[in-house]
RNA sequence: GCAGGAGUCGCCUAGCCUGGUCAAUGGCGCCAGCCUUAGGAGCUGGUUCCUUAGUGGAUACGCAGGUUCAAAUCCUGCCUCCUGCACCA
């Protein structure tokens, strides 16, 4: 309607598990996945052919087309393709192998959730228990004992500092392994995980862990010798089962040797001398603000934790330790070298350096329990050889954040969350073993997963035109072919093979040339930290020099409610599209969505909405035939109008330029009342006419169905979709646009006084300007009507004393003014 | 926990950047009247409380403070809600 050309493409994306999924539960006979299907329409009969993963695609895209064509989507379907066609598989090679030569595809390896059965990694979805939980690095420092190494597992390595003894479960039964040819004693737990996490593990031997009791080891750090001693808090499912102690740090170690000095437990059943605990001095080794005495010992009375039985007490203090003394703890002098640095910025060279030396290691465990759908408890394995987008090289985050400066975001305030996340986001795994896609073309086993082969596909939209007309094969769409279009690079005559020709090469250049970059895309707000930024990241990567093909504008929604729900499959609070097609119109759904929110805030749907649409817009269609064309001459009432209108016009445009179709709506509101209000006051003139076209062009967008009707009803010609869009070039009346809301106010006065003092024949109006005066005077038929007077009097203020009749009231109300008798 | 966004008169929303024109926009709902054979249709009016011939006042914009002649709007603290936190679409 402004007269651009516009390309609205459409595709389909089908990589990944899910599919695959569908049909792994059908054939297992699941019967939730069979309702699911079930509840879309899908006969029981055709359920069978949901088993093969092409038809699910080829099912979905039918009927989504379908969808998209009965909300009225100008979509250019010469253009559609699915992320499995052959054709795409080569556009992804291709990205691929030019990000892998770039630099940007490396091979890493890194700590995943992994559950042992499945052989795959749990992600979040795949969970029964533990949604939210991830790996995390505990230091292992490995204590001295007797040529054998006793693991000490810590998330605080720094403390090794102030190590006072070694806390193990004298219940349990430790196990004697060799690890990366050293012998360590560890919970029997620790052998799977440290197995995956890319040591050698071989069992040799058990050794109690009450026969641990009582011996000494050798602090590798301070060269210490320290006491084993027993304690019921230790957990032999968390890394490797053998726990320092650091009782000035720690309130779980401070209590535990508290709990031991009550009773002579140990010495009963260990022989150990009362005397061995006392003399353990805790060791303080961090300085805070706000920890006078020994933090562990300050936090245990705050929290009064009597016993090391008090588990949530106890961990409520432990964190309230650890989170102070890491962003506000200094190292003292006990710790060496380390000596006068804080701990957030210690903690990682700290745990380097005792890794260097051979004296620590890691072990990787949850943040919390984890068990897969399989229902087998998931741990932590490293991954070795994963392919990954090296999103962490500040070059390419420097070419990331130079195109979000250059882009727009509506709203507005998304573009903080995309520098924000461009700063955070690391290397990330961009290949998976299973599922649907394209594999990596120089490691087949890999496939590109699906948030990474779905950056740039807008780009193959202005050419999957071509191969579906041309029909291409996958194998000539080489390399050189995507250069020569993609970048321009080459020599067309050279590069044109046996299916594709030079004249449709230089086609295809042409368009790609003429339509990218993507003015503008849409989606939900949760994609800002993956797909949308991950986009940016691949536009300023393909076309580092060539900024007009980057992004230029994202347009962000929140996530559709349903009566303040959100939608789910599970509680089956939503509708097709299909079904709300038939039950309330194309035209009354898409308005109503429209106007329910903008900007990032989740847009509610309710039904009552939709019909008090439906029904307004049943409405305007009356209103627009019983009037157009019925306008003839002119008054001040039109200049009204139109002065109306091009404020209107401007307001709606500027809304629409912005993407807030709540507020163009509540402009569409404003048009109608003011046509109506205009309709009210009695005179049908030009600026009829021109306002209901004015209003039926804005709507169109909105509701283009009825729109198109009553275009064809006022005797138009051609689409209204088509006509050229309004234009505020009319000119604006102050002076009337001001006299005409004196008129209102007019109207809102007698409204109230003849509730006050019930209904009067008789209106004396007296009015000081001359301007006003004339104007109300065309205005007294509307008064007269409106209000069912029998007479309206009205006169300038000034004259009024010349009326014989009008001195009483003149007395009365010496001041311009209202009467009524 | 970290990051981003938000809390407005029954409900949804505008306003906040650039303090006053704000009892606060528009819609929905509700109430009354009109129209109509009828109406979940349409039209008109009303919709914080008190008061009033078209007025004046009180209380209001998550909570508590502060700045200012003046705050929904600026500042501080707190509470609540939404979204994301990765190998998953």
């Amino acid at each position: 309607m402004q007269g651009f050309n516009v390309l609205f493409p459409f595709g389909f994306h089908a990589t990944g598990e899910p599919i695959l999924g569908v049909v792994e539960r059908l054939k297992k006979g699941d019967e939730a996945q069979k309702k699911v299907l079930l509840r879309e329409g899908i006969t029981e009969k055709d359920i069978e052919k949901f088993k093969d993963p092409k038809y699910i695609v080829r099912f979905w895209q039918k009927r989504i087309e379908n969808d998209a064509n009965s909300l009225g989507l100008s979509v250019d379907w010469r253009r559609k393709f699915t992320t499995i066609d052959p054709t795409f598989n080569r556009f992804i090679e291709w990205q691929y192998n030019y990000l892998k030569r770039k630099g940007y595809v490396i091979q890493a390896t890194h700590p995943v959730v992994w559950c042992p059965h499945c052989n795959s990694p749990t992600g979040d979805h795949d969970r029964l228990t533990g949604e939210g939980e991830s790996p995390i690095e505990y230091i292992i420092i490995k204590f001295n004992f007797d040529g054998k190494i006793l693991p000490a597992a810590t998330l605080r390595p720094e403390t090794v500092f102030g190590v006072t003894n070694i806390w193990v479960r004298p219940d349990a039964e430790y196990v004697i392994a060799e690890v990366d040819k050293e012998e360590w004693i560890i919970a029997e737990s620790a052998i799977a995980k440290l197995k995956d996490q890319l040591h050698h593990v071989k069992e040799k031997g058990k050794i109690k862990g009450k026969d641990l009791i009582g011996k000494y080891v050798e602090n590798p750090v301070t060269k210490n010798k320290v006491i084993i001693l027993p304690a019921s808090f230790v957990d032999l499912n968390n890394a490797t089962g053998i726990v320092m102690s650091v009782p000035a740090h720690a309130p779980y170690d401070w209590i535990a040797l508290e709990d031991l000095k009550k009773t002579d437990a140990l010495h009963k059943e260990y022989g150990i001398n009362i005397k061995e605990i006392e003399k353990i001095k805790p060791i303080k080794l961090i300085d805070t603000p706000g920890f006078v005495d020994l933090p562990a010992k300050q936090m245990c009375s705050i929290f009064s934790v009597s016993s090391q039985l008090d588990k949530d007490q106890l961990d409520k203090s432990t964190n309230e330790v650890y989170k102070k003394e890491f962003h506000q703890g200094i190292l003292n002098a006990n710790t060496g070298k380390y000596a006068g640095m804080q701990v957030s910025k210690c903690k990682k060279e700290l745990a380097q350096d005792f890794k260097k030396q051979g004296i620590a290691s890691s072990i990787w465990e949850l943040t919390g329990k984890v068990v897969c759908r399989c229902t087998t408890e998931a741990h932590v394995k490293i991954l070795e050889n994963q392919w990954f987008l090296k999103f962490s090289d500040p070059e390419w985050k420097r070419l990331a954040r130079k195109c979000v400066d250059q882009m727009k975001f509506y709203p507005e305030e998304a573009r903080k969350q995309f520098e924000e996340i461009i700063d955070w986001l690391e290397d990330k795994a961009c290949a998976r073993k299973s599922g649907l896609g394209t594999r990596l073309p120089w490691d087949p086993e890999w496939i590109v997963e699906t948030l990474s082969d779905s950056v740039i596909y807008m780009a193959f939209y202005t050419i999957s035109k071509y191969i579906n007309e041309y029909n291409i094969e996958p194998h000539y769409l080489k390399e050189e072919v995507f250069d020569y279009i993609f970048w321009g690079k080459g020599d067309p005559k050279k590069i044109a093979n046996k299916g594709i020709s030079e004249e449709l090469l230089k086609k295809m250049r042409e368009e790609f040339d003429y339509w990218y970059g993507q003015d503008m895309r849409a989606s939900a707000k949760e994609l800002i930290p993956n797909h949308f930024t991950f986009s940016i990241f691949h536009h300023v990567a393909v076309w580092p020099n060539e900024p007009k093909r980057w992004p230029k504008a994202y347009t962000i929604n929140g996530m559709q409610q349903m009566n303040g729900q959100k939608m789910s499959k599970s509680k089956g609070n939503y509708i097709t599209i299909q079904e709300a097609i038939e039950k309330y119109s194309a035209d009354a759904m898409r308005i109503t969505l429209m106007d329910s929110t903008e900007g990032m805030d989740d847009p509610d749907w309710t039904e009552k909405a939709t019909i008090a649409w439906k029904n307004k817009l049943d409405s305007i269609y009356r209103l627009v035939k019983e009037n157009y064309g019925k306008g003839k001459g002119e008054s001040n009432l039109d200049k009204w109008l139109v002065s109306r209108m091009q404020e209107h016009i401007k307001a709606i445009t500027e809304h629409l330029e912005n993407v807030r179709t709540k507020s163009a709506v509540t402009v569409l509101h404003l048009m109608l009342n003011d046509i109506q209000w205009y309709l009210r006051r009695g005179k049908k003139g030009k600026a009829l006419d021109y306002s209901l076209e004015v209003f039926v062009k804005c709507l169109s967008p909105f509701t283009p169905f009825i729109c198109e009707e009553i275009w064809q009803e006022m005797g138009k010609k051609g689409f209204v979709s088509k006509s050229d869009w309004p234009k505020a070039d009319k000119e604006i009346n102050k002076e009337i646009l001001q006299l005409e809301e004196f008129v209102k106010k007019l109207c809102d006065d007698l409204n109230e006084v003849i509730k006050l003092a019930g209904k009067k024949d008789k209106l004396y109006l007296y009015v000081a300007s001359p301007k006003e005066f004339d104007y109300y005077k065309e205005a007294k038929e509307f008064l007269q009507k409106e209000f069912g007077f029998k007479q309206v009097n009205i006169e300038k203020a000034a004259e009024a004393k010349h009326d014989p009749e009008g001195k009483a009231k003149r007395a009365k109300f010496g001041k311009p003014g209202i009467y009524l008798e």
